[in-house]
DNA sequence: GCCCGCTAATCC
DNA sequence: GGATTAGCGGGC
């Protein structure tokens, strides 16, 4: 009976005066989905180690580290390219869109029927090749953000207009900062979630020494035992300091819960007093 | 001029 | 239905 109350106060107070909330069940688990979006946030917001324009300018091939884009590169001049086949300054309506899927369209590995039919070809959707997609993400990786002769370069790479370039690095960022998003949301929801049950445990606890308190139990700890001296024959207790008795005199009076503990080890009583018995 | 958010169109 | 490409408009 005393081990538990010296349990449960124990427990109180160790949670309750620094107010320290336990860790979720799983401290690691933000961390682990923060390191899986390290690389992109690395990406995002941290200081690259971007090359000079002008290494990339001047060697090319440094983007495709690794990467086989063993193709036929059709040497354009992008620049020039994509000035002729701006979109912007052809597209004026929705359904005139996708009619700009210019030149370079043999080049990219789209589906077969692009070849097939001359008129709707230029309505397919255009895809990357694998070689392509593979280059630009290797880029992204290095950094996510292009400069414009960085763009060119790669564009001319690539045999892609400096625009479709510009764009796929925009989407791919979007796409980063989705999946970011998504993380966080996820990891938010896990933390809401632990704190929520961390909540529901300790309201329990604190109902549960709530209760414990109005127990005569609860002075037992809290009434120094030397105050109070108990006849061993008539069992009277008579108090020894100059506590104010509400009974008066202190000739006799009503037994104090320490009292009533010791009693009640001996099997005679039972807790019979009411919570608000003064100290 | 570039980037971003939103969106449509298209592909798979 | 999700992924991808790209246009558009606004913000800086």
């Amino acid at each position: 009976m005393a081990g538990k109350f010296d349990e449960l106060g124990l427990s109180l107070s160790l949670r309750c005066p620094d107010n320290k909330i336990p860790d979720p069940p799983t401290p690691n688990f933000p961390l682990n989905l923060m390191r899986s979006a390290l690389p992109f946030m690395h990406h995002h917001y941290g200081n690259d180690t971007l090359k000079s324009p002008a290494d990339y300018i001047a060697e090319p091939r440094s983007f495709l580290r690794g990467i086989d884009v063993n193709r036929p590169v059709t040497v354009i001049d992008c620049e020039e390219e994509v000035m002729a086949s701006s979109p912007n300054s052809t597209l004026s309506s929705l359904s005139g869109k996708r009619n700009e899927r210019e030149e370079n369209d043999g080049e990219r590995a789209t589906s077969s029927l692009e070849e097939e039919d001359g008129g709707d070809a230029a309505r397919k959707k255009l895809r990357l090749s694998k070689e392509q997609a593979a280059v630009l993400e290797e880029t992204f990786k290095e950094h996510n953000t292009l400069s414009p002769k960085q763009k060119l370069a790669l564009a001319k790479e690539l045999n892609l207009r400096p625009r479709q370039v510009e764009v796929w690095f925009q989407n791919r960022r979007a796409r980063t900062k989705l999946k970011q998003t998504e993380v966080d949301c996820d990891y938010l929801r896990r933390r809401c979630e632990n704190l929520t049950e961390e909540n529901r445990r300790l309201h329990k606890e604190v109902n549960e020494l709530r209760a414990l308190k109005l127990s005569p139990h609860f002075y037992m700890n809290t009434n120094p035992p030397t105050t109070l001296t108990m006849c061993p024959q008539c069992e009277r207790v008579a108090v020894a300091s100059s506590s104010s008795s509400a009974t008066g005199a202190g000739v006799t009076r009503q037994p104090n819960p320490a009292i009533e503990i010791s009693v009640s080890k001996q099997g005679q009583n039972s807790n019979r007093f009411s919570p608000g018995f003064a100290i």
